[in-house]
DNA sequence: ATGGTGGGTACCCCA
């Protein structure tokens, strides 16, 4: 029997786009680099009747789940190997679109998030915003919680909107009152790695004491040069999966590409054991 | 302490 062109392991790359039909160039240039097997991105803006499927299957992303609506928000995940099924679901209360999932060949479940980014003042009595990201933390953690028990295998992606670890943003210091490194959001998600039992591939490759960014706003002139980011970008799997985990990478470079999101591609390789 | 840039859309919201 032939051998899968994956090999029994699968790419997957999770990026905010920040306007899927803008990065038409960009997104032809990070799959002529790389080649993830997935993409999963977030901010795509766009109703799913608009869509750009072609610009996917000309890439060879011919499997296709969107979640999208007009203007804001909007999540995708586009694959070169078959997923078996997708779902959509809602999250506080709300008709955002912030998730989609798809079961993946190996019966992995792949789920895509995008969490509210929280706007400017990290107090929930003063901002709805930082209200609703506190919210839809917790209901991602009653979420993982029934995952956990019912012993799924999976991987979440997606841009979280929170920066966890100290080397994870430029200087710990300076972010701690500033929405995305405040100890209110990296306490609770440090909740949601718990009830999970989440692993974060990415700092499984990369060593926790290694500075590591995903996100550059674009108010900073010279990002590259200041390199004042953060890594709000993330892949965790199921404690299965950890083992499998054997590569990862963010495509900084990515930041340079003109047209630029404000984020890069975050990029893992898996063994699914399909 | 402030304002800095960018996307989508429609003269302003969101990041």
């Amino acid at each position: 029997m032939a051998k899968k062109k994956t090999g029994g392991a699968i790419t997957i790359a999770t990026w905010n786009v920040n306007s899927v039909r803008r990065m038409a160039d960009a997104l032809r240039h990070f799959t002529g680099q790389q080649a993830p097997d997935v993409i999963a991105m977030q901010e795509t803006k766009v109703m799913d009747e608009l869509f750009p499927r072609e610009l996917f299957n000309e890439l060879g992303y011919t499997h296709q789940a969107v979640a999208g609506q007009k203007m804001h928000h909007g999540v995708a995940i586009v694959s070169r190997v078959p997923f078996e099924r997708s779902e959509a679901l809602s999250w506080c209360g709300k008709q955002d679109k912030r998730h989609v999932s798809v079961t993946l060949p190996g019966n992995v479940e792949l789920h895509n998030f995008y969490v509210p980014s929280g706007g400017d003042i990290p107090d929930p009595k003063l901002n709805e915003k930082f209200d609703h990201k506190l919210r839809f933390l917790d209901e991602m953690i009653a979420w993982s919680k029934r995952r956990r028990k019912m012993g799924v295998r999976a991987v979440l992606v997606g841009d979280l909107n929170i920066a966890p670890h100290e080397n994870d943003v430029w200087s710990h210091k300076q972010l701690l009152k500033v929405v995305s490194h405040t100890p209110v959001e990296t306490e609770a998600m440090a909740r949601l790695y718990e009830a999970g039992a989440w692993v974060d591939a990415v700092r499984h490759i990369i060593p926790a004491d290694k500075k590591l960014y995903s996100w550059w706003s674009y108010r900073s002139p010279d990002w590259d040069a200041a390199d004042k980011g953060r890594r709000l970008d993330h892949v965790w799997v199921t404690p299965d999966l950890k083992t499998g985990v054997t590569h990862a990478a963010v495509e900084r470079t990515m930041r340079g590409h003109s047209p630029a999101s404000d984020h890069v591609p975050v990029m893992v390789k898996l063994e699914t054991g399909a």
